[in-house]
DNA sequence: TCTCCGACGATTGTATACAATGGACAGAAC
DNA sequence: GTTCTGTCCATTGTATACAATCGTCGGAGA
């Protein structure tokens, strides 16, 4: 198999624009090179398309219809998130998941999401505070209902809040550079683990009640013992080995 | 004046690729958008641009004889790591300089560096030791004859062996992504602040000594201790207004 | 059978032309 | 004088064609 399966794409011959499409198709509203980045990225994220997968700037060009130049674009922002590897005239990869690579991911974030926390303690004002209450009260009730994929999402959600409410651009930037790879790591967690959901929900509210308390010091070590927990559970599911028989 | 002064390319009117050029001009050897954009950063990082500079993709390629693609590749990758911000159709701006853009560069690196410091002390191995003496001598010896720009240079080299030496690759990209505009700041400090050498230099030698030794969270407390003294030292040289009245 | 060499093909790198968009400015209406 | 509106232009967004390069594969020679 030349390239991998993509979802939410014409399946491989090309198509009239105005035909048909999958539900999931890919819809461009603004610009194209951050609309595929972003349903890319998704897919990634998600494990549509599989760790190790190798693509090609043509092969998607011709699946969704686009030229050449915004695909490009759109690979290098994946990259500079960490979601593909590029090699010159080789093709380009999806990121491949491993303990290794989960460990120094899950390190960094403890500092910065620590940090992330701590000033949001610093600097949170009363919209963040309430937003983040109302998040943290739609995660119980997709605990409730058991919505994996719910919760995922408000959990993301309540991190992001976070590092908004820090007012810190440059932390952003910087956690948006390596959330994504991230992402990866704590969908999986979910799904494997649906259980973490328990340990989440509480160790969530306990940063929440510290920021509330401007418990700076406190929100922190919350935070970072929250990644590391979580960074525990995920690991028995990544393969051990990371330098692994590289398919091809 | 319509963009900005920018060095080492022809003044304006397009030239003939053989004709001479200035001695600093830009020399493409592998990928132009790479060598590009390595060529604008050096001239950001030292102010060869102005801050808030005003520039546009076909300016530049212009300048260079170069078409629009690697040029703007090379902003895509500038933007990256947060030292130019595009807007699109209103050009391309040069990061500004500020205290709060300053403190945030500073409050990152205090983390991430520290991070990197301790992970160097439980992994750097004797090469990384021996490249690290080197380094740090060669620093002595700029300082003895009080060349900043040397000194400069090999204490930018001290801190990217250590991020080596901490054998993270994911902590590197992210060092990576704020180093560049974390440089412009270092490199300012040592312009106006050029006694920062005489407390930089034992500092490094105590960032050596304590990972030789591999006390790893002493090596950490160190490192973040020399970023926020340098960050002390350079906050009175940077405009305190930080959303200033921009140009236009 | 093994190794070296050369041609081919796949894939990205670069150049160029054209489209689309948003702001600036001039002019008219109030 | 102020405000609205329409046109123009600067600038980026996108499409496409071509060039360069690296890996692969087959064949010849030892």
């Amino acid at each position: 198999m030349p390239t991998a399966h993509i979802p939410g794409a014409p399946p491989a011959g090309r198509q009239q624009p105005s035909a048909a499409a999958p539900a999931a198709r890919f819809q461009p509203s603004g610009v194209l090179a951050e609309e595929l980045a972003r349903f890319l990225q998704s897919a990634i994220v998600f494990c549509e398309i599989a760790p190790g997968a190798r693509l090609t700037e043509e092969d998607i060009s011709l699946r969704y219809n686009l030229s050449r130049s915004p695909v490009r674009e759109a690979f290098r922002l994946l990259a500079a998130d960490g979601l593909v590897v590029l090699s010159a005239r080789r093709g380009i990869r999806v990121t491949p998941v491993s303990r290794r690579d989960l460990a120094e991911v899950q390190g960094c974030r403890v500092e910065l999401e620590g940090l992330a926390a701590f000033q949001a303690a610093e600097h949170a004002g009363a919209a963040d505070l309430a937003e983040l209450r109302a998040i943290v009260e739609a995660m119980a009730d997709a605990l409730a209902v058991g919505e994996v994929r719910g919760y995922f999402k408000h959990n993301v959600a309540f991190t992001t809040r976070i590092h908004l409410a820090s007012g810190n651009l440059t932390l952003m930037r910087l956690l948006n550079g390596i959330g994504k790879q991230a992402l990866r790591y704590r969908y999986i967690a979910y799904q494997k683990v649906p259980d973490l959901m328990r340990v989440s929900l509480p160790g969530n509210r306990r940063i929440l009640a510290a920021i509330r308390a401007r418990e700076a010091g406190r929100a922190r070590e919350i935070t970072a013992n929250l990644i590391r927990n979580s960074w525990a559970a995920i690991e028995p599911h990544i393969p051990a080995d990371d330098a692994g028989p590289a398919p091809k």
